[in-house]
DNA sequence: GATGAATGAGTCTTCATTCAT
DNA sequence: GATGAATGAAGACTCATTCAT
């Protein structure tokens, strides 16, 4: 346990510098003296310096998968948009409460390594195969408008990295107002003209009858 | 012009390299040695690896910026959604062409320089900002939904960057299927309701309409 | 203690290289190949070439001015002569002991840096004006005859460079043999004192007289 | 001839390039850019970097030989105290009208080769030879003290040298003047010739006396 | 475990010299 | 002869990683 506590104490450490240097700028000299450890000290933690870098990778990675649920049908299941809603709110939060590590994923983490890039590929390219499905399912619903929806969960994938970067950039703290910008966009930008003729309430009880 | 076509024919070298390796895994001897020229030649030619990077950013930067021309409204001007769609089709060819520039600048244009950094999110910026004049003009003539158009911008931005991605990772051919699905995506996430119940055609009237 | 006994060592070494071929001639390879310590590790202990050459100089200065005292006047203080006969012994010894440093002032220190070029030649600056307001009192209390002080004080700051010049490169062990002929020389130049004692019209008549 | 006088050009360039800078911080690049000649030209002329330099300082040493004459005994002669005066106005005007080749013999011709080195080392030798042997003479004609003529002559060589370098970095024009300065230095010394004629007891104890 | 001195492979950069035109 | 583009050896410096204490 004390192995651990001070794994993390170098991460915590690491990562700030990493959020504002880069991968490539920062050197083991920066980190070592932010977490005011020796240099040897530092190898017994961690195998080298992609290694920290990984684990921190791993960790964003990790929160954003757990918080990015899939969709749920069933009577005693939120509608669907509130099961967006809910998820884009989670994922807003992390990143805008942990700057550091989402200016790490957004900026600076590609060309290092095959694998690490492959890694964050990954991890996107899941993310929009797991945003095609629910527009797939959508459209068996009749909620969401015929398209290409590859390319439509490209586009709300993309359009989340770059309100979060600016989020980011500009401090906002207003995650539910951000989130329901994004969402909108979104929505309108998938879902059936005839639903959003009428007013949000009506189109969320379509919603609703379509998904209970 | 001697002197330029030399340094014309480092840059394509050096833009396959920085494209597959990014910038930071990609040294002299890696170019100087896919360009058949000496080390010292490099240096008749370049001041350095930077200055060589820099000049290949300003490229891609430069040939966008003309790409993305502003909208012009007028009697005699194409409706807007059709400049739209142009600009995109200009990007998107460009991007889908040049697929190293676009690799570099979506994937390995981070973490050099303070200054460099500074310049691209100085140019994403200023395409933000475009975009959201745009839609503050779309409000103002009823076309566009009242929003953020702040984070409306962003969102177009994202996606259109994350399109790209996806599309030169895919090898996609098909520019103009892309870009209609785009616009799609775009028009719908910000157009007024109403403008958008009926069919494309009625949608694109009552856009001529507008400007007209 | 132990980082100072290891730069002492890397000094020492590379004293003696910059002696036989000058700082130009000499690179970090040699050191560090005669010093037997890694590349990185001369760059531990000095910021780089210049660095290291700046510190060997300082130290021959450095000794060089703590030999060369003013001379003071009072009742329990030796007589003058005494005291440049004392002051020329130990930079004599120093120098004669210290081949190495003495070979890099007299012939290697120039030609490098503004810097280092400027300080040097600020220290025999100083030695010249030491020398010139002993002189200048000389003539005061009637000791030394009225002449351009200033002429009179190079030639014996250069008489000495040189007699040390030539001292090392014979390998003279006799330091207070050729201390003394500095010093007569200094005070009594070459002539025989008759020919100085009466006028110079005399001297003249007699060194003709002399020759034919 | 045509090629002696574009050769004599690039000579003339060089030398006030080297006289600024020094022998290694000045380059190539440096000296055709002032001689206004193409990087290839300069290759037609001198076989090398070091070729030009060896050139300019055959020139100063040539010219310093030739005004160094020889003392010439015999009933037709100038008597030797003219002989020295003359030769030393030769060789100061030489130094202060050719500054920059004074500059590079007196502080920047050192440490490059072994045998440029040997060359500078052997002229000023023979220099010094040459004092000892007028020296020896002297003494033989009763005109010198009996005393080290090497040490003697290493003294009034390097008190020339240091001379000649505080006048050319004063700008000094009064030749005459500072010849006749150091040539009294030279024969006469410092002290005042009272104190002399008689024996060292006496002198010592004018000394004590003026100083208790 | 902790330390920090030592390591040396890896890079960049300079510049005297060559050579095709 | 003149040119200047090209060359590549030489040398400085960095920094992730190791290892003896």
């Amino acid at each position: 346990m004390e192995r651990a506590a001070r794994r993390e104490q170098v991460l915590r450490h690491a990562k700030r510098i990493f959020a504002r240097k880069g991968y490539h700028r920062t050197n083991i000299s920066d980190i070592i003296a932010r977490a005011k450890i020796a240099r040897g000290t530092f190898y017994l933690y961690f195998e080298n310096k992609r290694d920290l870098f990984e684990e921190l990778l791993a960790q964003v990675l990790n929160e954003l998968r757990m918080r990015i649920q899939r969709l749920r049908l069933g009577p005693d299941e939120p509608n669907p948009i509130e099961q967006l809603r809910a998820n884009l709110r989670r994922v807003l939060a992390l990143m805008l409460e942990e700057r550091e590590l989402t200016d790490i994923l957004l900026n600076h983490a590609t060309g290092f390594d095959r694998d690490l890039d492959a890694r964050i590929a990954d991890f996107y390219e899941r993310v929009i195969e797991q945003i095609q499905r629910s527009l797939d399912l959508g459209i068996t619903m009749g909620l969401v408008r015929p398209c290409d929806t590859r390319i439509a969960a490209s586009c709300i994938l993309g359009g989340i990295k770059e309100v979060v970067l600016q989020a980011v950039r500009a401090r906002r703290r207003d995650i539910a107002q951000v989130a329901e910008e994004v969402l909108d966009f979104g929505l309108r930008g998938v879902a059936r003209p005839e639903l959003l003729s009428g007013d949000r309430a009506a189109a969320a009880t379509t919603l609703n009858s379509g998904t209970n």
